[in-house]
DNA sequence: CGGCATCCGTGGCGATACTG
DNA sequence: CAGTATCGCCACGGATGCCG
């Protein structure tokens, strides 16, 4: 594989985890299968269309699977695979560093639009 | 502080880390200070309006450094800071983590897309 | 050399309404 | 309950041209 390519895919999968929903969505799931408006509620903020769409992206990446059960009302779950799992693990570290140096971040940027003033 | 707030926060930093040329910059930035066109040529694709919008927000946000030398022709220096560089151990693990398991994932869209064929 | 200003197309994302 | 369909906004990102 090329060097330059391996950048790109880095990339693509970075900007999955980077898009507004699909950590959120990823971390409720890692404490168990959740159906479609359990995980919606949880969350809370996100609208079906964009929880449909992050969904059928993670599973189309194989992170999730999604378990239709053909009863009146139809009944759907999620569940991280073994790929979603092993995908928490640095995301988890990331997410926990974030919140560690959320504080120096904020100032900084407070910092930073000060000098910019009026 | 709200639990609420907690995760955007995190969101927030992860959606920083996940737009489209942040994660490259930082890297290339790993190996020591550069200055703008030599990041624009090691990178390679990168627009001079994406670059320098993706150092400004690294600047805010207390992960990069911006030194000007007011020489003729100008020179300006950009350079991780501290918290740059610990920022880069957890992306660098979700990198490594990326680069390793790309080809589960792009097995699994073929999958994916291969059974909504044509 | 290292920007900033401007224009413009694409796509992310939300709101709303309808369906099996 | 768990979607699909449609519309519309606007932020992201590329291309181009000018400036200190």
């Amino acid at each position: 594989m090329h060097l330059t390519n391996d950048c790109r895919a880095v990339s693509d999968v970075l900007q999955r985890v980077g898009d507004k929903w699909t950590v959120l969505v990823v971390s409720k799931l890692g404490g168990g299968p959740l159906r479609f408006n359990e995980l919606r509620n949880t969350i809370g903020g996100i609208s079906q269309k964009m929880l449909t769409t992050t969904l059928r992206g993670l599973e189309r990446d194989g992170f999730v699977t999604r378990t239709v059960f053909p009863t009146i009302p139809p009944r759907v779950d999620y569940e991280l695979t073994d790929l979603g799992r092993e995908l928490l693990v640095p995301v988890q570290a990331l997410g926990d560093w974030a919140l560690k140096n959320i504080d120096r971040v904020n100032a900084s940027r407070e910092r930073f639009d000060a000098e910019r003033g009026p």
